[in-house]
DNA sequence: ATTATTAATTTCAGAAAAGAAATTTATTTG
DNA sequence: CAAATAAATTTCTTTTCTGAAATTAATAAT
């Protein structure tokens, strides 16, 4: 019935029923989706720690007819987008029924599922990159502005120098100029990623700056050293996809970052405190 | 240092190598901490559905000697977080608690219980309030900003006439002049709220505008007739406060809207569509 | 205190999963 | 084209998981 989607669709379809094997290459290659074209059967099963029987079995489940085929679809598909995801979605919003008790659960599996899978050297390793960083560049076009800005909001909080790319209607590279290879740079590339974050990354990574990605289990951001990748769900109930995932993971991220840049960090928190208090910008419970 | 650890802990400690039905008991109690208290052993089996068997294996292999002792465990240390004043916070920053689990757990309870507190009568009221509004007006300042900056991007893509206040660094009484009686606002008053915001809600409300709210527990927003207020848990697992709830709730705002609104924002969402692939801003997997 | 009731654990047999080895299929090389 | 090699799949066996039923422990009622 359903057209067959990309593979990481397939396993997140199918996650919820897998055996505990099928669950690491499930595993593996959410966090990997270039891997299945870029090994072998075996090698994927290896990296799993798995059988090259159960390597097998996996694909077959999913409905390929064979790894092999898996494979090959994967290559397809691997520059090409998902076709049908739109048609899907109007489908969806057209003859769906809103239920908030879906929403719940879809939300909630994004955020446990987000934050199951993370690897908290990943995020160790986010965290002092980011505070190392002397100036620290936060990145995102179209529908991850606001997300950027978010993170923006949240670092500013912590520490200086938190630059925002796009910023008022400035043109880019002229502000991005300035980046150097002691920068960091935070870049939010879900869903939809444009030719000017394309051509941003590319730039920070020749200007020598490292980079924290933000990214859905579909995509394959680059990964130049010292760069690190946090993956999150995006699954939308309806219509939209769900950045709630990633937001929380900000959360957690720049919650991290306070903690490891310590004294600093508690120090410019009181100052703006008192500095809204002064200004009175209440706390109070009224509007 | 700490003893042993949450329930939430133990289990992501071993998640990896759970089998698939101990998997469903831990993704139903990561998802509802309290189960595990509420209920007994036979009735998380139930919910669960697993059997009684392997719910007894679950709690063993989790390091409890049994369900009751985990009960007890999660009774004792289980009272939820409760929203903390500053100081308590800066303290906790210093004293480094950061935990991946609780964080989640805490997020989680914000995500359900805001959803769960929904009057579903309020949502179809904001909805039908929406639609109805021949501009709508998107307002957030300070910390709310990203927040309305995320609806605001929602909402465009469904129908015309999105305006934001705050906006690029112009003066608000000039844009917000504009607003009539047939239009509908859309506030964003989740902890810190400026004089700026109270002054655009009276004005609004003088103007006879119906407005949303989108507000945390701890506030009382002004109730004119045919305004509804939308409540979102905050509570943060650390210093910052978390909106990833409100994110949430406007993701399930904007698609019921959208559902409400039927051919005519599909239609517009085909458009956008069409539009973004003219322009070739890519959904490919690569970045 | 004894029994009745309910809840949790253990036992046990059948089902599912997983790996090793055998087999088949594809690819390379002579 | 055949042989050799490599890769993927199947088969077969062992191990692990699971639920039903039996057992034991806890709680309530008399």
């Amino acid at each position: 019935m359903d057209q067959k989607g990309r593979l990481a669709q397939r396993i997140l379809d199918r996650y919820d029923d897998m055996p505990r094997g099928e669950r690491r290459l499930a595993d593996l290659l959410l966090e990997q989706p270039m891997a299945v074209v870029e090994h072998s059967a075996a090698r994927l099963a290896e990296r799993a720690t798995v059988s090259k029987a159960t390597t097998t079995r996996f694909f077959q489940r999913l409905g390929y007819p064979s790894f092999k085929a898996a494979q090959k679809a994967a290559r397809e598909q691997g520059a090409d987008p998902q076709p049908m995801e739109f048609g899907a979605r109007m489908h969806r919003l057209a003859h769906h029924q809103m239920d908030l008790s879906q929403h719940l659960q879809s939300e909630v599996q994004n955020l446990v599922r987000s934050i199951e899978q993370q690897r908290s050297d990943d995020m160790s390793r986010a965290v002092r990159l980011l505070a190392r960083a002397e100036k620290l560049w936060v990145v995102g076009f179209g529908d991850n502005y606001p997300l950027a800005h978010f993170a923006r909001a949240l670092l500013i909080k912590i520490r200086p120098d938190i630059r925002m790319i796009p910023i008022g209607g400035f043109s880019v590279p002229e502000e991005f100029a300035s980046i150097s290879a002691s920068d960091a740079m935070l870049v939010f590339g879900l869903s939809r990623r444009t030719s000017a974050l394309r051509n941003i990354v590319r730039s920070a990574g020749q200007a020598g700056a490292r980079m924290v990605f933000v990214a859905d289990y579909a995509s394959q951001p680059p990964s130049p050293t010292e760069s690190v990748v946090l993956r999150c769900r995006t699954v939308g109930a309806s219509v939209f996809d769900s950045p709630t995932a990633a937001v929380s993971l900000m959360i957690y991220l720049c919650a991290s970052l306070a903690s490891h840049l310590g004294e600093t960090s508690i120090e410019r928190l009181r100052r703006i405190e008192s500095i809204h208090s002064d200004w009175d910008d209440g706390r109070s419970s009224d509007w």
